[in-house]
DNA sequence: TCAGTTCGGAATGTATACACAGGGATTTGG
DNA sequence: CCAAATCCCTGTGTATACATTCCGAACTGA
């Protein structure tokens, strides 16, 4: 049950505390206080600490240690329309290279178990845990489909970012009005980028991958308006290191 | 002279032998070793491996460290392309909020410092120099003029990459013949993005962000046809982690 | 009362010692 | 002679002790 290494469970651990709002944005980190909660040395918690950084979770201060990462409500709409533009670029290469038969095939597959997923109205909501993993399947398959190892890198780097990799999105919206609307939408754009790649138009592929992220942006709006992020990431999004240009 | 602290000094000593080749890809980068080769402890040697694995100049081994890692051609390409893909980004959402005039101004004033250079065709290549901090520096306004703290990260990330900045391209391209003229289009596409921006066209100032990296993508061509990078770089740059397709 | 300085503590940066796992070389059996 | 298993050794993973720096608070002087 237990990771394989001490550094692993750690940044797990505090992977999670950050992302259940049990310690707040801005809030420092201190090793040896992490290393006391999680019964280990100081030595996993700062290699934890030093990747969780590079992700972007947490800031490292300059000589003073870590502090969790302040997330405004327009990092998550930027986080969302670039991974749109990410995910229509692989799309757009996909389709120019002429993507392997068998690789649509893949594409295809995991749609047609979301489209079963969807038949039934009523009953879609029992399954919405397999709906989050056939759509991180999908986008994976796509990112996949460019062949391109720097674009699926800096798409990794990106969707460690809070709620912009498509599942986390998923997890936050689907209990709103109107989710079910929102998601055959999604599936319908799915459809569509997939036919686009097997037909070799790498315009309407990329630009499908853009306006796909159109409606997710529409569903972190609602989620926002909503209340449901504003606890966790509103409450210290107003500081940020960027220009203090209004004084 | 020496910085700050063992890991920050450790980072650029790594850094080096990499990009000076005198460790190859695919090499295995043993801590005890480089501790001993850089005269400190192990401690500040696994604290910058680490930080150089996620910006992708080591590659992080499942439970036996850290290798250098390999670049093949493709890779090189991908990251120039995708470079073009977030600069045009930046430069559209850059158009389409509005840039202020001051920002618009310093990119301007960067550009006529940098057609002062190209004034003499005959004396250019002693103030390569100065062109090379001059581009940096445009490049990296252009980032900043989006005020796109998300993007701005991933651009970071994605110009850690060898011969992915700006600064990398023109120091490697300068010397060969043709050079001035690539270097006055591409300086001819610089003011047509600023055009654009301060016109608020923001199509258009995407699509010269794009069309800027085929410039970059052509002259690296010439670059890995002349050997240049050839010895540093292809030596073992077949092998990657990508799918063994071709057997 | 306020400003400057100095002292103290707490947390990070670094070094080293130990445990353990993985791989290669050697040895043994067929 | 080849294959497989075992042993040893190199190197990473982790813990802990020490050094150092940075911030804050208290004290002193004007």
């Amino acid at each position: 049950m237990s990771d394989a290494t001490q550094t692993a469970r750690a940044g797990k651990a505090i992977r999670d505390l950050i992302i259940s709002g049990v310690v707040l944005p801005g809030e420092r980190l201190a090793e040896v206080q992490l290393a006391d909660r999680l019964n280990m040395s100081r030595t996993p918690v700062r290699s934890a600490l030093n990747t969780l950084s590079h992700e972007g979770l947490v800031e490292s201060l300059p000589g003073r240690g870590y502090a969790v990462a302040s997330f405004a409500a327009d990092d998550l709409r930027h986080a969302v329309e670039l991974r749109g533009l990410l995910e229509g670029t692989a799309a757009r290469q996909a389709a120019e290279r002429g993507a392997a038969i068998f690789e649509v095939d893949q594409l295809n597959r995991v749609l047609q178990d979301i489209d079963a997923l969807f038949q039934d109205q009523t009953t879609w909501k029992d399954h919405v845990h397999e709906y989050v993993d056939l759509n991180e399947e999908f986008h994976r398959l796509l990112i996949e489909s460019a062949q391109n190892p720097v674009l699926a890198r800096l798409y990794e780097q990106l969707i460690k970012l809070p709620f912009a990799s498509p599942s986390d999105l998923v997890v936050g919206y689907w209990h709103l009005p109107g989710s079910f609307g929102k998601f055959t939408a999604a599936q319908h754009q799915h459809w569509a980028i997939v036919e686009s790649i097997a037909a070799g138009r790498g315009t309407r592929a990329e630009f499908l991958g853009r306006e796909h992220a159109e409606i997710t942006t529409k569903a972190l709006g609602e989620m926002l308006r909503s209340g449901a992020l504003s606890r966790d990431l509103m409450a210290t999004a107003t500081r940020r290191s960027g220009p203090a240009a209004r004084g």
